[in-house]
DNA sequence: TAACCCTATGCAACAAATTGCATATAATCA
DNA sequence: TGATTATATGCAATTTGTTGCATAGGGTTA
């Protein structure tokens, strides 16, 4: 499970509260991996008992206490040894390919609705990605953990355009059926 | 959940057991939806309950007696149904991407390693796509059924020939690192 | 002023997926 | 002859993911 792993390098950053972490999830690692708050908390929880992470509560007037959590030794260690493990990889499931699959026993105008409304989220995103490489990583002294995330997010600008032209071509595809 | 719609589709073909299910997941309609046997059985007894599949056990000799299932009209109907309803874009959940994330915490060699299993993955899958687009799918007299499952075939390819352009440029740039 | 959103945490129930185990027969391979 | 592979089905336990709800103060909008 790489959730874990996912909180840990969040909080290589900086300590962070259940928060912090869960709108990082809704950006910057959530690109690469998706979470709710309540995973998030779950998880926190059983990174606290095997000491990867030290958790700490910090009052605030107005708003609700925060619990900052802060990454511990240990936590950089098993961080280390799970960059060792081979990735699995991505789970592969997708509902639209499914659909092609059985094009016969479908609807044909409502999986076109379908793929131009996938189009445009993927086109969202990637316009999203543009944004944040232009104002973060765009300069030329990049040190070492600002050149990873470039890469990842160089392959995720990647992925959208050539998802977008996939499913453009499936459009024309199904369009000269 | 569409592992209850996965199933009914290769149901559309022809009645199956769950040990044939099982191995079309393995292959056809598992590069684009993956399932385990376990899995498979419990959906098909969900399925039975609602009506959309009817089981029929069948005796053999020497082996354990299968028990195939028929797809019924209220099955299609859902099929139908299901094809109507938004797809959910896939989760994306990757490990790989997290570790270029996370690069400065990460053991880089034993990343380039895992980028090369995954590149040969990528390989050998793209391989088997291409042998079954010639041996099945490469004649000019393709019905509706076999065009729709040539579209995903070949968005399939496209999509492997992709990913691996993309791990062979991550692994250049964390060789110019 | 009421309705809604933001901050902040978390429980509980359920659904889905994974892992490990269990059973039973037949054929094939070393 | 013993080991492995293939056929065929399934339970149980655990982990992971989703949905709904609860609490609670503060600011913003209609």
């Amino acid at each position: 499970m790489a959730l874990a792993e996912a909180i840990l390098v969040c909080l290589t950053e900086r300590p962070m509260s259940g928060y912090d972490l869960a709108k990082n999830f809704d950006a910057s690692i959530g690109f690469f991996w998706r979470a709710s708050h309540q995973q998030i908390y779950r998880e926190l929880g059983r990174l606290r008992e095997k000491g990867y992470v030290v958790s700490e509560e910090v009052s605030q007037d107005g708003k609700p206490n925060r619990i900052i959590h802060t990454l511990t030794a240990d936590g950089k260690k098993a961080l280390r040894a799970w960059s060792k493990k081979p990735a699995k990889h991505p789970s592969l499931k997708d509902d639209m390919l499914v659909k092609f699959y059985a094009l016969e026993n479908m609807d044909l105008n409502a999986l076109k609705d379908q793929l131009t409304i996938r189009m445009e989220q993927h086109q969202t995103k990637l316009s999203k990605y543009y944004r944040i490489k232009e104002r973060y990583y765009d300069g030329q002294n990049l040190n070492l953990t600002q050149k990873g995330k470039l890469i990842a997010l160089e392959m995720g600008i990647d992925q959208e355009i050539q998802t977008i032209q996939r499913l453009e071509d499936a459009m024309r595809k199904i369009g000269e059926l």
